[in-house]
DNA sequence: TAAAAATCTGTATTGAGTACAGAAAAATGC
DNA sequence: GCATTTTTCTGTACTCAATACAGATTTTTA
């Protein structure tokens, strides 16, 4: 396995504290907003300010270092899984979010889309199934957060 | 075909001519954002508020007459394509998005979906494809505007 | 060790959307 | 047609996420 460093300066990034922890940090933690990552490295090396967090997360997606996910309803948040190509369930009640493996191969759903318009190109399927997780079921839906009335 | 009077009485809404335009305008104009509606509502009857667009889209979406999208790097958006579970295409460069019909059914991706955690329930996959359009393929990519970086 | 890159501090701004409250207008039920 | 209810309008304020900038300081890299 790469080391975190290597992996940095194979992106043509210096190798420093706070960038490394932003990695550590996104990588235990997965799903993590700016406001996650900022509380946790500050934890680990002391200190960070918020706009390294979002430098460092905006030009970490930007390389491929990490995958940002942006659902409606709440904030960016980040994850170190790349390229495998899983996709995400959020939880219309309380916006919790786990991922899903896409059993349908590596490129799954770019299957889908035979009928493209002529002339597009399309590198990336991003998939986001929406429902409830097992503890808002049981339960009333609570105050109407990002749920959606008259569907079944 | 349902008249767009009837369509707001079923579902629970008084009829008002600033319902029924923002109905006709997305009607006319699929994935119009909240200040499209409301500029060319304004165009159709004179005046709304930005207020009444909000609510009424708000409403809307959520008794399922309108479809919200909110693709990363844009506001969000609306449409009255709803229940038939087309994607969308948004192109990196210019952020301009397309429908894309599904080819495998009518809820296509949701079987590709078998190995959700247990106790969690589905009951709607949003997909979002990005590319290019074509007019973005022939030129270079501008200032980098949504694009990532470092990706073939 | 020098030059370049990254970070910090601090402040300010933008953009999207929400909140509220009172007044006015319109739609609905009878 | 009239009373009640719902919706809309006006206007202002606020939140939250993210970005921008600028100068000083620190750290990395070559």
């Amino acid at each position: 396995m790469i080391s975190p460093e290597e992996l940095l300066r194979s992106h043509n990034l210096s190798v420093t504290a706070q960038r490394l922890a932003v990695l550590k940090v996104v990588q235990r933690e997965p799903h993590s907003t700016a406001d996650d990552i900022y509380n946790n490295v500050s934890a680990e090396i002391g200190t960070i300010s918020r706009q390294s967090v979002f430098d460092t997360v905006n030009s970490f997606s930007e390389r491929g270092l990490l995958r940002r996910i942006q659902p409606m309803g709440s904030s960016a948040r980040y994850e170190t899984r790349i390229g495998d190509n899983h996709h995400h369930l959020i939880c219309r009640s309380c916006a919790c979010l786990v991922d899903i493996d896409c059993v349908t191969g590596m490129r799954p759903c770019l299957t889908a889309a035979d009928n493209v318009p002529h002339g597009y190109v399309i590198d990336e399927a991003e998939v986001i199934f929406w429902g409830y997780c097992p503890s808002c079921q049981t339960q009333q839906p609570p105050t109407e957060s990002i749920s959606k009335k008259g569907k079944k």
